[in-house]
RNA sequence: GCCGGGGUGGCGGAAUGGCAGACGCAGGCGACUUAAAAUCGCCCGUGGCAACACGUGCGGGUUCGAAUCCCGCCCCCGGCACCA
């Protein structure tokens, strides 16, 4: 062959790994293990983007530098493919969510291979598979019975017209994004996971992780751990009390209201006769209001219930409102409000004509006029009787100290976090394995009315996994908020021993799935257990983990909690699941913008291999930027990176074993093994490609090439352009497969250049450059300096008053 | 508003205290060709004939020397957003 030709060696190589099962994952040795993992996709209908590539592109050159380097590589790709638009599509087409999903998989298996990326195809893996599915549920039951899963009331979006429940992106104003149905919030029966309890460790293990800042502090700022202080106010005139939390219990002199949320169980009890309209038209309001339209508008608005709580640290009197700035999900839904020193509740008592009282000063002394706005700083206590002039700390800790001893209070840790809620009114996920007693008189597949005991939830038993969905004729959302499997009525009611019994009918989360998928791979066909515990001692923890940053928060905080259970059930040897963590930039179209089928700026996978050939995209993906940085795609760019590889053919074919390099050829031949290897372990791939590049364009300018440093370059290029890599080394005479061969190693001693040229500066600007052998004196760079003209005008003769000399790197003169 | 990341030629980017612009795209000139494409070679921050001056978002500072460090701003992207 003469011509580069990626449309014919490319599917032959693919068929060579095949064929040799080149990447299929060693077992049993004792070298040192890598695992390389790539977040699955969800196989939509579209096929592979170009950002896919991306990530999956950079691991598998980390994959195959590992290999190359004597590790032991597990390197696997799957597919997260429950989800919700196969399920669309089936309700528009009546196609099974099965079948769309097999077609998808097929597309999206054929473009990764197309792609010659060296998973281990073996241990493909699907999350819809009953095998895997199996698996999934017996997690589920784990959580059960560590009381991790429970069910809850909670107030969920509702639209009766759509039949089903809507995330709070799509209420708009009260009514539903599509459609503009109206959406009630209604407490709903929801299955809900414990990730609270789970709080301190997720936040306390990040200390651990190799993960980018950003993430790491997102997740912190999620979990929102907050210290503080429970406080307990009397009520005039009630037996009742009041708990609030309160992060600063150093301010409770200044407390001058108090506020409930509306949906706060005392609300009822505390309103007086006089008060009862009012507030019960505020709360009703607050109900219809979504989470995100009560967010939306920061008006103070509340209304007075008409009693009174008193405060434990002076017996003052303070007036209890509503609002719904408290937030009822948060702390105990109610708050002490001490406007001084709080933006919120200043802005309220502004409003509400109600007195500001300042508490904390930044001086000791209080403040000349009264305060234009809250003061949230720290500082030194006034007005605060006995505690007057403490600093802030010191004054949380007795304050809190002597709340405790009078039975008022005492210290507590609050969370931002909530619990997760787990259940979905969806067909196409994951049925949950419950089952319920049911009080009927006749068959409630007949017709007969029924009573499903909630309260007594029944674990299937493990030898029934997987409790599989059943075929359904439509997949429409229906009237009954149980969800789309509550129709599947020979599904969902069955009898033993003469006691009718109904399932669960609603699924789990798409997440479900990705939170343990990492560890399937370890041992995919294991039918006894979800894997192995030597295997799992052997892989874990994921060497290195790439994806979007828009997974940084619940993906990568859910599978943390389900790695962490299963650290506590025994099943893993870890207490991380990833110890090192990189997300890839996005890639935008050519004109800067978001790649979308709207703005019709989405480039094709298939289009640009089928152009320009998959090694080719491969490096194109690489060489645009930092893989971290967000990039626009530039299809004329592609023809640069396809130029370098013609380049490295044609450059392969005037291979002359009798050819020795000379001295500058093999300084940078050495240079770039270096530079190469350092930037694949950095991830640095856009200076790696751009230092072989230099090599090549080099190489371009002899006759007679070098076979022996052709076959390094060959060695360094293979993990970037895999087909390539092997043609090459075929064509130079070896046997297949590159990939067996060790990683090149370079000489620092070959590294050095022997003479170095160094810019002279006068006051500091670069007036000429002199070239000295390396490791020059600086007696001899000022002799070389004073030679040449320009530096000799420039000090007119006089001497230096002052010299710097940096050996090897600059020579700066100041006069 | 708060948190995180970023701003360098016409474009993607390189350089993390020592020659700003590696490598590539686009553009220009030349060779080859009947011609074009492809390929190869050279040029390519701005102003200036040149010497030289200016130049890494803006303004200041530290330093012999700053894209890089410090202070104060502006703009863009991502996340969070009444969490008491």
């Amino acid at each position: 062959m003469t011509r580069y030709e990626p449309a014919t060696i490319e599917p032959k190589w693919q068929a060579f790994w095949d064929r040799d099962d080149t990447f299929r994952t060693p077992e049993g040795t004792d070298r040192p293990k890598r695992y390389i993992l790539d977040m699955f996709p969800y196989p939509s209908g579209s096929g592979l983007h170009v950002g896919h590539p991306e990530g999956y592109t950079a691991t598998d050159i980390m994959a195959r530098y590992a290999r190359a380097t004597g590790c032991d590589v597990l390197h696997p790709m799957g597919w997260d493919a429950f989800g919700l638009p196969a399920e669309q599509h089936a309700i528009l087409t009546g196609t099974h969510p099965r079948d769309t999903t097999a077609q998808n998989i097929a597309t999206f298996k054929r473009q990764l291979k197309m792609l010659g990326f060296s998973y281990d195809w073996a241990r493909e893996i699907d999350t819809t598979s009953p095998e895997y599915v199996k698996w999934t549920q017996w997690i589920f039951l784990k959580l059960f019975n560590r009381g991790l899963a429970y069910q809850s009331e909670v107030a969920v979006n509702w639209c009766a017209h759509l039949g089903t429940v809507l995330a709070n992106e799509e209420v708009i104003n009260g009514v539903s994004e599509r459609g503009g149905h109206s959406v009630e919030r209604v407490p709903l029966r929801q299955w809900v996971l414990k990730i609270t309890e789970y709080a301190d460790r997720l936040l306390a293990d990040l200390e651990g992780v190799e993960w980018p800042n950003s993430t790491r502090i997102m997740q912190q700022e999620w979990i929102g751990r907050s210290e503080g202080a429970e406080v307990r106010f009397d009520v005039a005139g009630h037996d009742e009390v009041i708990e609030v939390f309160t992060t600063r219990p150093d301010t409770l002199f200044g407390a001058t209201f108090m506020v409930l949320a509306p949906e706060h169980p005392l609300v009822d009890v505390l309103t007086t006769d006089e008060r009862r309209g009012e507030i019960t038209a505020y709360v009703e309001q607050a109900k219809n209001k979504s989470e995100r339209d009560r967010q939306a508008s920061k008006d103070k608005t509340g209304v007075f219930t008409g009693g009174l709580a008193i405060n434990p640290v002076n017996g003052a009197e303070v007036p209890i409102y509503i609002a719904d700035y408290v937030l009822w999900g948060y702390g105990t839904g109610a708050i002490m409000a001490v406007p001084a020193h709080d933006e919120r509740d200043f802005e309220f008592a502004t409003a509400h004509g109600i007195p500001i009282i300042e508490v904390v000063s930044k001086t000791g002394a209080p403040a000349e006029a009264p305060l234009s706005e809250a003061m949230v700083e720290q500082g030194v206590a006034v007005n605060s009787g006995k505690y007057d002039g403490l600093q802030t700390a010191d004054f949380k800790k007795r304050v809190t100290a002597d709340l405790e001893l009078a039975g008022q209070g005492l210290a507590r840790v609050e969370y931002k976090l909530r619990d997760w809620v787990f259940s979905r009114q969806r067909y196409w996920g994951e049925p949950i394995p419950i089952y319920f007693p049911v009080e009927t008189e006749g068959d409630p597949r007949a017709g007969a009315d029924f009573t499903i005991r909630y309260d007594q939830a029944i674990a299937v038993e493990e030898s029934e996994l997987p409790l599989r969905l059943p075929d359904l004729e439509d997949y429409e959302p229906g009237t009954d908020p149980a969800g789309v499997l509550a129709r599947a009525q020979d599904w969902r009611f069955f009898q033993k021993d003469g006691q009718w019994f109904a399932r669960e009918t609603n699924t789990m989360p798409q997440w479900a799935g990705s939170c343990w998928y990492y560890l399937r791979f370890i041992d995919p066909d294991n039918a006894d257990t979800l894997c192995s515990p030597d295997l799992a001692d052997q892989w874990l923890p994921v060497d290195l983990y790439v994806g979007g940053a828009e997974h940084a928060v619940l993906h990568l905080l859910y599978a943390r909690f389900w790695h962490k259970v299963l650290y506590d059930e025994g099943a893993v040897p870890t207490k991380e699941p990833f110890k090192k963590l990189v997300h890839q930039g996005m890639i935008l179209g050519e004109g800067g913008q978001k790649m979308s089928k709207s703005r019709g700026n989405v480039v094709n996978p298939d289009d640009i291999v089928s152009e320009f050939g998959a090694d080719s995209m491969r490096i194109y993906e690489m060489f645009m930027g930092p893989l971290e940085a967000t990039k626009p795609w530039n299809t004329s760019s592609i023809a640069g990176v396809r130029r370098f590889l013609d380049r490295v053919f044609a450059v392969t074919l005037r291979a002359d074993a009798a050819a020795k390099p000379d001295d500058a050829l093999t300084r940078l031949l050495h240079q770039t093994i270096r530079k190469v290897t350092k930037d694949i372990e950095a991830m640095r791939f856009n200076t790696a490609i751009s230092a072989m590049m230099v090599l090549t364009n080099e190489l371009m300018k002899l006759d007679g090439v070098p076979t022996d440093t052709l076959d390094v370059l060959a060695k360094l290029l293979h993990p970037f352009a895999p087909h390539l890599g092997e043609e090459v080394w075929a064509m130079l005479g070896h046997t297949p497969s590159i990939q067996a061969e060790p990683w090149p190693t370079y000489d620092p001693a070959l590294c050095e250049e022997d003479e170095i040229e160094v810019p002279v500066q006068i006051n500091g600007k670069v007036r000429a450059r002199i070239t000295l052998p390396k490791d020059a004196t600086e007696a001899q760079a000022l002799a070389a300096a004073q030679e040449l003209p320009p530096i000799a005008t420039h000090l007119k003769d006089k001497p230096p008053r002052k010299t710097i000399w940096v050996p090897n790197k600059i020579l700066n003169l100041i006069t």
